[in-house]
DNA sequence: CGGTATCCGAGAAGATACTG
DNA sequence: CAGTATCTTCTCGGATACCG
């Protein structure tokens, strides 16, 4: 589609026409909202299910059964039944599940990294928002207030 | 809070107690439904609005909007606009956003490697679940079943 | 061209109650 | 302890219409 200068031009093409909805669909589970809790939770030792449901705060419990069977099905967790009384389940990352703990501790570190660049943007943002009343510029412009907050 | 062995152990106590919250939010922003494809897109070379619309297949003139203005909040892309009629509007991922591209790829390097390990997890685990019925195992395991599709 | 505003339906997620 | 079932609420996202 275009002449390439750097590595992120392959994937793209790729992206474009290929399994592109797979990849989003999985980039998206991993969005969810307490996915990358749980993994990294998970990382370094395995859990119990009231174990992470106390680490985890604001979880609720069907929340986390749904999240962990989600994690299960697609292979990034094994969950261990010990058939004993009281029941005792423990969920712990397959070897799948590590190799995923890797690009996502990336994305923390970057995340972590620029959270404060982040904020600022925000700010600024939402502050340019409020200014834009009566800042005399074209009706192109001026159209793009959202005014909300 | 156990001996740590792993780099990943660093990285959870933080998580665990720090500004979790905030990067749970940012990671669910990149997993948004098309977060992902427009950073991607934009990554080598800046688009215009309806370019940005035909080239990501599927996605609502509403969804573009907003999935764009929240980058752009972020600050990770920066909006143009040529005051010229038609008018003209250019969008580019900002430096902040250019550095997430990094993170990202790696992420969808990732799921592209491990895509058949994926399938094969979900083929295995529906196909488990469909032969529970009637396996005589304890009624801890019988309830597991969610019997859905 | 590049949006905004509004309405609506589907699915995600919370709260609560119950159970092997 | 580790869930399931149900109900309700809330958010996301698509369709449509309109506008500077």
């Amino acid at each position: 589609m275009k002449p390439s200068n750097t590595e992120v031009t392959k994937q793209i093409t790729d992206v474009e026409h290929g399994d592109c909805l797979e990849i989003n669909k999985i980039l998206a589970r991993i969005g969810e909202k307490w996915t990358i809790l749980i993994i990294l939770l998970l990382a370094y030792e395995p859990k119990r299910f009231n174990e992470i449901k106390k680490a985890i705060n604001g979880i609720s419990q069907r929340m986390l059964t749904v999240s962990l069977k989600s994690l299960e099905r697609d292979g990034l967790l094994k969950r261990t039944v010990y058939e004993i009384m009281p029941p005792h389940v423990e969920y712990e990352l397959t070897p799948l599940g590590q190799s995923l703990t890797q690009p996502i501790n990336e994305l923390v570190s970057w995340t972590r990294g620029h959270l404060s660049e982040l904020k600022t943007a925000r700010d600024n943002y939402d502050e340019q928002q409020l200014a834009k009343e009566g800042s005399g510029k074209t009706p192109w412009q001026k159209m793009a207030e959202p005014l909300e907050k």
